[in-house]
RNA sequence: GGGCGGUUAGCUCAGUUGGUUAGAGCGCCACGUUGACAUCGUGGAGGUCACAAGUUCGAGUCUUGUACCGCCCA
């Protein structure tokens, strides 16, 4: 367990991830950690809403990946002294969950026509009561800080008055309206479906030539191209280019439709592109939406083939059209089948490979089918033109950059917006018709009659589609459209994170919405985050059909939430996919285990060494009782904390717009992650604990110090590393011996660099420069003793005597070698004395300003010979760059154009890689000699 | 067909306005259990920055072209 009683300072030997996560996670909550308290003058609010997952859903990989990097930056706003807060909730997902319960039905050999509407909607809401809630249990187990006492539901009572607010004022503002067109039809879905949602999908189809005989001159035909000869049943007319001149004589007169035996006209038209097949376009306005338009163009008849579950039959003003033999039939058996009776009947001229794009439904993948369909939609123009100002003058800013291009590329083409569904799981349309006086309406309370007549009133029979909800969903989960209080204190949000994929369909439907229905007109965020995608090995998007994907869950359980987090964290460079290999999970999530288990280490032996004293905090310590190992960790944590800072940019922007400078800047979560590594495992792991090992053990005065240093960089470090790993940070975070201001580091301050706080001491940040400097010599010292030690063939563990030339050196370089000759010695296990010259054997390394000796006799001649060799290569290799250094700074025009300070940085450069070259052949030749 | 992105170590990726000898993690090789840590430590090997041309004193970085891969839209 890894719960020890508070009174007994060592942590058990390895760190339990699964218990502790669970215990910590209801810890924060209960003390209310993700809620932010009352507004306080002077205190910020940052607001995120998260994408809601369907309600159905359960956690895959792409959840665990986007609501990660929102955990992060909440986190990190909420320590950095925002009122954070982070709305969860689930979206009712129309077409998805009406998907789940016909399935369930039809297991029970039903269909929801079996159970009318009322009983279908009733059951699905109960179906949802019992699962809806899954999918929010299974966010927490991946740590975030969501404020669940908010959680909402596209479908709840507060969330479906605001929809059905935001269609009466559409409505009533002319911006929503009936039309009859060809729309994008799912036959298995039965519903119409937006343009966006009726997706593209590269296909290897067939294009088939058509012979149309002419009417009234045998043996001439005109050739058609189309890869839908199934449609022809339905085809009113060919279309040719008007300047065409292969077909101008045929333009006004007839063809006859092929075994169908109707004749129809030649008209020419614009849209035809004469490049394409045969230049000869048939027309089929039913079946296609630009045949549609040519179709209107033209007054022509639009006769329907194809009804709603895409069997084909004359379904409407299509008389005698088509033969019994295709009646009732797939509308893909028809193609093949009637290609095969064209082909017979020497109508088919060709059949051509083709390669094309399919649209097929979001939701199930069949083939949409163009249909001609009444339809509710939203007229987009003059709601698009300031949410498209708002991108383009920088009130809101898309990150990676890129896809501001593809948002204003689309919002600059946008084309009216289908948001009628016909399904039975949404929210109804609240428009009610009189069939009496023919009254018609969109209204906010159901009407018991006909105000104008008081006959009978009927509710539109279609529902909203669920995007027409999740579209008001940052003003919506905030209390609009009432005038809330959260509404007033936490709208407009900051940072919305998200898939690339719902740029679209959400994100930028979301603006639009925002702006419309906010008094004030402002975005509802300032920042777009936009994710990369989960891949396995192979670059292959995960999905179920594959098998390709990694449970969550099944990861937490076996390397821990932060093992998770880290993973995705230390990967998401901006706008890169995370590849993940599924057959390879430590490969993916190791080295997150491995960082929590360093972080539990770390603590163990700061609770055994330090002890579970009290230990003072930094700035009782005064600069002077500090080492130049103090000095150095403490100015690394400067550095760390103002790289970190860097990274996660600015949280907003100051004013109304970002500007240029900030605009591509930050949310760099990678970077952030590796700098916070560094810092905790490469040089507070590495070298301050080893470095402060002895003084702690000989205690005093010094003892003291080096206990308040280390327990300050570690305090800071677990702060920093805090909004990535939460779990492992407050575990250990809970029994450092420090001061706190917080109850949890979840609550603690972010840091901030000690040489940038107030009355910081003068000189702070030069001072740093020169330790990190002085540091440089010693690390280098260390690692050229164990380097020799190793090329001697000497095991890690072995003590040697090392010795320091420093003849040649700089005074102040001396001087710091001196000092830090013991320190030295106990990093590398060797005994360390310095020396002016040295002229007898041994293996020798070259450093930046001294030379290090191991004074070995008897060394092996293969070693010899190999030292030898290895200085010598670099001797040649350096004099090779130190030539095209030296001819650069020959060139008059390097010297006379380039930057005094590289000049300057060049020259000196020149200096040291002589004095090294000399250095490294006296090393190869005393080891020949 | 239109637009955009990518190509840097065996793998996954960093590399800020052109300016030290191009970095990290994982993997690989060798050594090691030194009282925080073998889920670890120490040392080491490994890259003509896709290709070609250009601009420049200087190009992984800027321009153009080519090849391949990917994404968005029609």
């Amino acid at each position: 367990m890894t719960s020890p009683t508070p009174s007994t300072p060592e942590l058990p030997a390895t760190y339990d991830a699964t218990a502790t996560e669970r215990a910590l996670y209801g810890r924060w909550e209960a003390a209310g950690v993700f809620t932010p308290g009352p507004a306080a003058p002077g205190r910020r609010t940052f607001t995120m809403v998260m994408p809601p997952p369907n309600v159905t859903a359960m956690l895959h990989i792409g959840h665990g990946l986007n609501n990660t990097v929102q955990d992060v930056i909440v986190r990190w706003r909420r320590m950095a002294g925002d009122d954070a807060l982070w709305v969860p909730g689930t979206d009712h997902a129309g077409i998805a969950t009406q998907n789940v319960v016909e399935k369930q039905l039809a297991k029970e050999g039903k269909t929801r026509f079996d159970l009318g509407r009322e009983a279908f909607v009733a059951r699905t809401k109960a179906f949802v009561a019992e699962t809806g809630g899954v999918i929010i249990e299974q966010l927490r187990a991946i740590g975030a800080s969501a404020d669940w006492t908010r959680t909402a539901y596209t479908f709840d009572a507060d969330r479906s008055r605001a929809v059905r607010e935001a269609f009466v004022r559409l409505y009533d503002d002319g911006l929503i309206y009936r039309g009859h067109r060809v729309i994008h039809w799912c036959p298995r879905c039965l519903t119409s479906l937006s343009d966006e949602e009726a997706e593209f999908h590269e296909t290897n189809a067939q294009i088939y030539h058509v012979a149309y005989p002419v009417v009234g001159e045998p043996g001439r035909s005109l050739v058609i191209a189309t890869t839908r000869p199934e449609t022809m049943f339905a085809d009113v007319a060919v279309a040719v280019h008007p300047e065409d001149e292969r077909y101008a004589d045929l333009v006004g007169r007839t063809v006859t439709l092929p075994l169908v035996g109707i004749d129809i006209p030649v008209i020419a038209d614009a849209y035809v592109d004469r490049a394409f097949g045969t230049g000869a376009l048939k027309i089929t306005p039913a079946h296609d939406a630009n045949d549609f338009d040519v179709g209107k163009r033209h007054g022509l008849a639009m006769p329907v083939v194809i009804d709603e579950t895409g069997l084909v039959r004359e379904v409407a003003d299509a008389a005698g059209r088509v033969a019994d033999e295709y009646v009732g039939k797939d509308r893909f058996a028809v193609r093949k089948a009637f290609v095969a009776a064209l082909d017979r009947a020497g109508f088919l001229v060709k059949t051509e490979q083709h390669r094309n794009s399919v649209r097929r439904c979001y939701r199930c993948e069949t083939v949409v089918e163009p249909r001609l369909s009444d339809q509710w939609f939203v007229k987009m123009a003059s709601l698009a033109a300031p949410a498209l100002a708002a991108v383009r003058d920088g009130r809101v800013r898309v990150l990676p950059e890129r896809w501001e291009g593809v948002y204003v590329n689309w919002m600059e083409n946008i084309r009216d917006w289908n948001i009628s569904r016909q399904l039975w799981w949404g929210h109804r349309i609240p428009v009610f018709y009189c069939d009496a006086c023919h009254w018609t309406a969109a209204l906010r309370e159901d009407p018991p009659h006909c105000p104008r007549c008081r006959g009978a009133v009927r509710q539109d029979e279609d529902v909203l589609a669920t995007w027409a909800s999740s579209w008001l969903w940052p003003m919506s989960t905030l209390g609009w459209p009432d005038d809330t209080a959260d509404l007033r204190r936490f709208y407009p949000t900051d940072v919305l994170v998200t898939a690339p994929e719902i740029l679209f369909f959400w994100v930028a439907r979301m603006i639009m919405s925002g702006m419309y229905f906010d008094p004030a007109h402002r975005p509802p965020f300032h920042t777009v985050y936009l994710t990369g995608t989960v891949r396995d090995a192979q670059g292959r998007k995960m999905s179920k059909s594959l098998g390709n994907g990694i449970d969550p869950l099944d990861v937490v359980a076996r390397y821990g939430a932060d093992a998770l987090r880290w993973t995705v964290v230390s990967q998401m460079g901006l706008g890169v996919d995370l590849n993940l290999d599924h057959t390879d999970l430590d490969k993916a999530f190791a080295p997150g285990r491995n960082f929590a288990t360093k972080l539990w280490n770390i603590g163990r032996f700061l609770l055994t060494s330090v002890g579970d004293r009290a230990v003072a905090p930094l700035a009782s310590v005064d600069d002077a009782q500090l080492t130049r190992a103090d000095r150095w960790i403490l100015a690394r944590l400067d550095q760390a904390i103002a790289e970190c800072d860097a990274a996660l940019g600015r949280s907003r922007p100051d004013g109304a717009t970002w500007p240029e400078a900030q605009r591509n800047a930050g949310l760099r979560l990678n970077e952030y992650a590796e700098t916070a590594r560094r810092f905790v495992w490469n040089e507070l792991a590495d070298w301050y604990v080893e470095a402060v090992k002895a003084r702690l053990a000989a205690g005093g005065n010094d003892g003291e110090v080096a206990r308040v240093v280390l327990a300050h960089a570690f305090d800071h470090g677990l702060r920093l590393l805090h909004p990535i790993m939460p779990f492992i940070t407050e575990e250990v975070w809970q029994r450092l011996p420090v001061a706190k201001q917080a109850d949890f580091v979840a609550r603690a301050a972010w840091p901030v660099a000690r040489a940038s706080q107030a009355g910081a001491r003068a000189g702070g940040v030069a001072a740093g420069i020169a330790v990190r400097g002085e540091f440089d010599a010693v690390v280098a010292a260390v690692d050229a003793i164990r380097s020799l030690r190793s090329a001697a063939g000497l095991s890690s563990g072995q003590r040697v005597r090392a010795q320091l030339v420093t003849g040649q050196s700089a005074p102040p370089l001396v001087a710091v070698l001196r000092e830090e000759a013991a320190l030295i010695g106990a990093l590398a296990r060797a005994d360390v004395t310095l020396v002016a010259s040295h002229a007898g054997g041994g293996l020798r390394e070259v450093c930046d300003g001294f030379d290090v000796i191991l004074p070995l006799d008897n060394i092996a001649p293969e070693v010899r010979a190999k030292e030898a060799d290895k200085a010598q290569k670099e001797a040649e290799n350096l004099a090779k760059q130190l030539a095209s250094l030296t001819a650069r700074l020959s060139n008059e025009s390097f010297v006379a154009r380039a930057k005094p300070e590289v000049v300057a940085a060049e020259r000196a450069k020149e200096r040291e890689w002589t004095e090294r070259i000399a250095r490294l052949r006296e090393k190869a030749a005393a080891l020949q000699g």
